[in-house]
This record gives structure tokens, sequence and C-alpha cells, in this order.
DNA sequence: TCCCAGTAGTAATTCGCATTAGCAGCTTGA
DNA sequence: TCAAGCTGCTAATGCGAATTACTACTGGGA
């Protein structure tokens, strides 16, 4: 019915070319010569039509066919463009671009996916994943479910954040080693002669949570304070910390080592005289804070860049190993000190 | 590759019921009631087997039938997710966003244009253009030979920002009305008492600056001073201003109305005491000021959504009005008042 | 003169689905 | 009794591109 008014067909080259479709196509995909059975004459006759009109070939009918487009998908949990955390997903699809223009791709946003329970999901009736060679996965939590069917339908795919094993089998990923860098703050902290470590925040949920408090576990040990930062009132959070005599305290969000800070001035203590402070990562959420806190950073552009390499290399059949931990660079800052003597 | 193995297929399922493929397919789409001439029974037995089986049809075999693909292209002239110039941009890809969501399309980013002679061109030896359905362009300047093309070859597109006619014919696009709130800003600054008004910048080129001139020559008169930006020393514009009488500047970008604001200040004068200044339109580069400048807002979601739909209505043929243009909202700020006595 | 090999192209088929045309078998109506 | 009209289903076709199988032609060697 809607005609689409101009779309091009190989049909269409081959009328103007004077020679038969499939000519047209073996033009296009020998283009290299090898194989080629096909009059130098002749074939640049075709190409010349082709430069002429533009003519691409319908996607579509390609992915049919299983064949390749240079279409990488990306699909993100949250609208791509939004006013808020703009600033957090942006480096990521900063690399995420410029790897795929220096690969020759095109980037396809899954803007169709419908939002359902305030969520994207991936899978829906039309869901139009296949259109892309293969797709790239941004967002802070990605239901396993998601994961496990894409897995299970071997589509190509790479996570931008290390994800847990979905249904046993690995997830394609390129994440930041939160562990690590958790872990070696707090070693610094203990080298400054701290002895007593907190670790504030969800702690649960997100990998990205996890990490970061498994990394503390592992410096600072199991039985460290963990507190869900829960509790309503910052400066009750903050009262308990220093009951248990905790020198140093861990924020997963930036967010709430603001708050605790803000609640230690106005009880005259300073940060980081009388209590250390550190972040573990970029702030998600842009907070105004005159303090330069000690952490690490989130290499969120070699993130995306790599995502895009590895899925370029996954589609060619060019790696086995689907997953990769980058570091993250610590920060100096000016939050963590040696504890009040 | 990546076709998943076991993947179901009508046939699939029509061999599992007992029946043809076209049977399944009129079972799945004549659910409703009309016209299905598919005996109760036959129908129960297929939705069993798909039930059972977890069948979902083929999106790119669905799609393949009705001609649209529900791609829609992004063509930028620069990098979409730069650091620079993110602000300025974002809005009106925040709209074409929404506006895709909405209308179920996918957005391809055609990050495979190559860069050349420090700018993206859209047609170049093997663009993909016509993968998609149709394309937005975003850019300050857009190639009028680029424009031409497009337009001489009938492919379906639409221009964030007005443009001029290309060989005579019109351009689709939606935009803001800068002459309109041009002409309304010099006419708020007569209203106060100004008599001599200038306009500072580049006034040619892209033709949101021509429009900005334009509008300003319609209220201020076709004789009121034009200065280009080129001179070096903003005293020294400031100065010439200053000599001709001017009490009221317009100036099209943020940052030379800064750049003035910052020389009458170390002048001793203050504005808009001594000096009124306009600017027209959103800094497209981020600028640190105090001031908050009279002028105007560019509605650029909705530019960017209305550029989605407007190439939707086009691809759908259900418009023959191809050029919009969308209101400014005039700002009130401080830095136009009335001129000194 | 005939056969084999090579060259340059085309017809036919495929992918998964929707749609159109058409084919049996069973009522009706006159 | 037979054409006309349903009912319930299937064969065939098409969407656009890739691939396979095949054909028509040209030389060269014996």
């Amino acid at each position: 019915m809607s005609q689409a008014p101009g779309r091009l067909t190989q049909r269409d080259i081959a009328r103007l070319a004077g020679v038969s479709q499939t000519t047209v196509s073996l033009v296009l995909n020998n283009r290299g010569e090898a194989g080629a059975r096909i009059a130098p004459e002749t074939r640049d006759r075709v190409l010349q039509v082709i430069r002429e009109t533009g003519y691409a070939a319908d996607p579509l009918a390609r992915r049919m066919l299983n064949q390749l487009n240079q279409i990488l998908g990306v699909f993100t949990y949250e609208p791509v463009f939004p006013s808020t955390s703009a600033d957090f997903y942006h480096p990521f699809l900063r690399g995420i671009e410029e790897s795929a223009e220096r690969s020759g791709c095109d980037l396809l946003l899954f803007t169709s996916a419908p939002v359902r329970d305030g969520q994207r999901r991936i899978f829906h009736e039309d869901n139009r994943l296949r259109v892309a060679d293969g797709c790239v996965l941004l967002g802070r939590e990605i239901p396993s479910a998601e994961l496990s069917r894409l897995v299970a339908e071997d589509y190509p795919f790479v996570c931008v954040g290390r994800r847990d094993d979905a249904d046993g089998r690995p997830v394609p990923y390129v994440g930041a080693d939160y562990v690590n860098a958790t872990a070696q703050l707090v070693e610094r902290a203990r080298s400054l002669g701290h002895r007593r470590f907190a670790f504030v925040g969800p702690g649960t949920g997100a990998e990205s949570s996890a990490d970061r408090l498994t990394g503390f576990r592992r410096a600072a040990g199991a039985d460290a304070p963990f507190l869900s930062a829960d509790a309503p009132d910052p400066a009750e959070r903050l009262a308990r910390l220093l009951e248990a005599g905790v020198t140093a305290v861990f924020a997963e969000v930036e967010a709430e080592a603001v708050a605790l800070a803000r609640a230690a001035a106005a009880q005259g203590l300073s940060v980081p005289r009388d209590l250390s402070m550190v972040t573990l990562g970029d702030p998600t959420i842009p907070v105004h804070s005159s303090l330069d806190f000690t952490g690490f950073h989130i290499p969120r552009p070699q993130m995306g860049q790599q995502a895009v390499e590895l899925l370029v290399d996954v589609l060619h059949g060019q790696t086995s190993v689907t997953q990769r931990l980058l570091d993250c660079e610590l920060t100096q800052g000016e939050t963590l000190g040696p504890p009040a003597a």
C-alpha cells in the first residue's frame, strides 16, 4: 500500500544499466576482484549507475539472508538524549560514536523499543534487533532475562559494564574494574593509618554496585560495616558511622558523600581531618559540591570504544575473549587524609 | 552467522499443526474475526501450537512486505556526542528521539560518513543514505550543493532550521522564526525609547545568521549599523558603536555580547544603564557570564520533534506543506532597559 | 569437425511472512 | 439436475538481495 516513493532496488539499477539483477548483486559483493566473473566494462557501467542514483541495499532484505550491514545497534535502558544523567551517559556514547566512525559503521538507536514498567525492553512484539548486525547495550542495570534470551538466541552483542553470567553462560562485556579500584582505595586509606572502614551505598542490585562492595570487602574485611543508604537522615547515618569508630567512609554514590560531608560540617567536623571520605566513581547525577573527592574515574569513553571494537571483532569471528575489564584511574582529591590521632 | 539455529518459522508451526503456512499466517493476522474463514477448531489447534512453541513472527520479514523500514536517518555535520557544542545540539536530538519513539521508528546515525575538509559530507563514495527511509538533517550550515542533490534525487528529508531554496526548489524544514523574534526585540527596544540600533555578528552565511539580520533590518531600518564581528578587538568594536550613537546592540552570538559587555565594563559603562544589549538566541558555545541577557529561546526540542513528525508525514504521503516555522519565546533578561537620557 | 575449457552473463531459488487467487466439497434454489 | 454460492483451506506469488545452477558463446587443440 504505502509505496515508498523513491526506494531504489537492484532491479532498478539493473534496468538502468541494462543487465540482470544478479549482475548488480555480483558487482556489489565481489567488489574486490576475486572470482568476480564480470567484465570490467560491465562492472563500471553498473557502478556508475549506482553512484548516480545513490543506491544502497535494503538492510532488511540483507538481514533476511543474514548478511552484515555495517549497522551497529545501540540499546539504552534510558533515553539517549535526556536532560538528566546526560553527563553520565555521554562519555560512553562519545566513545561508541568514535569507534563506530573508525570502523565505518552506522549506529542504530533502538528508539522504537517501547517503555514498559518505566523501562525500555529489548524484547517486545516487533523488536527490531536483527536489523543491526549486532548491538551495544548500555544501562546501569540490565534485566537478566533479556540477557539470557540474547545469549540463548546467539545474538551478537556487547554490554558496556560488567555483567554476571546469564543462565550460566558468560555475557560479553567491556567493563570497569570497580573491584580492584575500590580495593586499592581501601589500601591507600590503610597505608595512611586508617583501620575502621565503612561502605555506604546500595551495594547490591546492579553489578556495578555489587562490584564496589566486593572490592571493599576484599580489602577492608568481610566484617567492615556496610551501610545501605536507606536511613532517611544523613545525620543519622553519620552518627552510626562515628559510633562504630569509622575513620574512612567509602561512598558508592557521590551524592551520598556530599550529604555525609554536609552533615559532618554541620557538626563542626571537617573532611578529611576528622573523617576521610572516598567516592567510588564519577557522579551519575551532577552534584554541587566544592569538595574535590578522592576516588576514581571510570574510563567511560574507552569503555564505549572498546565495546564497539569487541562487537566488531565478534561479528567477524575474530575473537574468543568476550569479556574485558578496564582499569579505573585513581584520583588524588583532598578528602582522604590520615586519621585523627 | 547470527541466525539462531532453532528459530521457528510459520512453516514449522504449520507442520506441527498439520496445516499450511498460509493458514498459520491467516490465524495470526485475522485474529479479530473479519473475513477470517478459518474453522474455530483449526484456529485453536494452530494457536495451541504457537503457544506451546512460543513462536513469534520475524519482524524483519514482516517489514519487508510493507516497504517502510521504520528507520529514520539522522545526519549531523558534527559528531553527535561531542564534549563541545553538546549543550546546543542536545535539545534538538532530544526532540528527535522523543518523536521517533512515539512513531515507532529507530534512528540511524550516519557515523560512517567520513569527514572531509573538516566537515562531514552526505554524499561520498558509497553513501548509505538510502539505508534509511528518510533523514533528518542537523547543522548550522548545510552546503547547498548537498541540499540540491537531495531534492533532485527526491530523497525524503527534513532539515532542522530554515533553509533557502535549493536550485529554486523548496527545501523541507522545521525552523525557528528568527526574523520575527529579532524584529520583535527591536520593537521592544524602540518602545523603551531606543532609536539607534546596531546588529553585531556575521549576519551572512548560514540562513540562521541571515534571518536575524533580516529581522533586524526590517524593524530597525535598512540603514541601521551592521557590524560584522571581524575587528579583532571588542573594545574597538564597542568604540565604533558608541561613536555611531547606538544605544541598543543586537548580538547574534552570545559570546560577542559577553565580549562587548566586558569591554563596556572596562570603560566604566554599565549594561543596560549606559548601553542595552540583546542576544539573538541561545548560546551555541557555553559562555561564562553573570549577565542574564535579554533575547529569545530557540524551541529546539520542538524543532527536533516536529522535524521527525514532518518526515514521517512525508514518508506516508500525508502532507504537502513541508516547511514549518516555530515561534521563539522572548526572554525578559536584564540587559535591555531604557536608554540613558 | 568435435570436445573441453574458460568467460560473461542470466534464470531460478532462497530467506519468512502476507496476500491473492483458486480449488475442492458441500449446500441451495429453481 | 445443475449452476450458483458458500465454506475452509492451500498453491502461488511477491517483497529485495544473495547464491546456485545453468546457458550461450568463444577459442584452442587434436
